[in-house]
DNA sequence: ATAAAGTCTACTATGTAGATAGACAAAGTA
DNA sequence: TACTTTGTCTATCTACATAGTAGACTTTAT
């Protein structure tokens, strides 16, 4: 029922790039600094994002990172996803969400937990980067 | 981001004695049984919530458990919260809640955050036992 | 050439989830 | 009283995830 740390640096330091959107490359000495993060963990994590396409990066001097697109393009939802998996609140959900449910399930405990997600899922998929800086 | 088995296990044992609520003590092997449970782990559930005065029990012959109380006095935030812990959807929300928010936490972000742990907090608060049935 | 970036691979520590095992205690019943 | 049936307590275990750290390597601008 939380957010992992690893997904709320991505998220810090993604905001960090659309905010500094106009001052080209941005090195990640700078966003480490801005944001408390530490150094070697936010490599890991760009690389990650410039995996997923959300990021372009750039070696040797002024090198650094910066948004691949536009801010208004990258949901919550996107990069929770990318870094911690599935939205889901409760494992049942997504587990038995396309098959049928076992008996001993409790649907109308299911349907509660399905509407939950449902929720988190529509909040995190309409909140983009730009509506954060 | 996800409810565990263990507060899974614990809200379709509630739910389970609250159907047989007449039944007087209900056995942990018939729990079990019904719901696909690990007996031993359902041991261990059912001692915490006992420890929170949740469930009665009786040991011997006819023994077993049975609701304390009325199950639309028990909601599923009362539960998750014995077994997981805090509602909250991520680190920052919950570490930073009542004091200040350090400079480099970006404050719209955080209240995205606030704003879907509050609807979860309402809604598995809102929602008791007897509804589950 | 060289310095300043990012990149890749590996490793490690710590905690948590999800159990399992077995001895023990109480309560009812013959 | 002895026995059986139930819950109770304590300890342990394995697998995996989280949150990082270390260091050698590659690319690019000057």
């Amino acid at each position: 029922m939380k957010i992992s740390s690893k997904t709320e640096y991505a998220l810090l330091a993604l905001i960090d790039l659309a905010r500094h959107a106009q001052g080209g490359y941005i090195k990640i000495p700078d966003i480490c600094e801005r944001n408390s993060i530490p150094r070697k963990f936010l490599e890991q994590i760009l690389i990650t994002l410039k995996g997923a396409g959300l990021v372009r990066s750039r070696r040797g001097q002024d090198g650094g990172y910066t948004l691949a697109g536009d801010a208004s393009e990258i949901s919550l939802a996107t990069v929770i996803r990318l870094l911690d998996g599935p939205l889901a609140s409760v494992s049942s959900v997504s587990k038995y969400f396309y098959t049928k449910t076992p008996i001993e399930q409790n649907e109308k405990l299911i349907s509660v937990f399905r509407e939950v997600r449902d929720y988190i899922s529509n909040r995190m998929e309409s909140t983009t980067l730009d509506q954060l800086i």
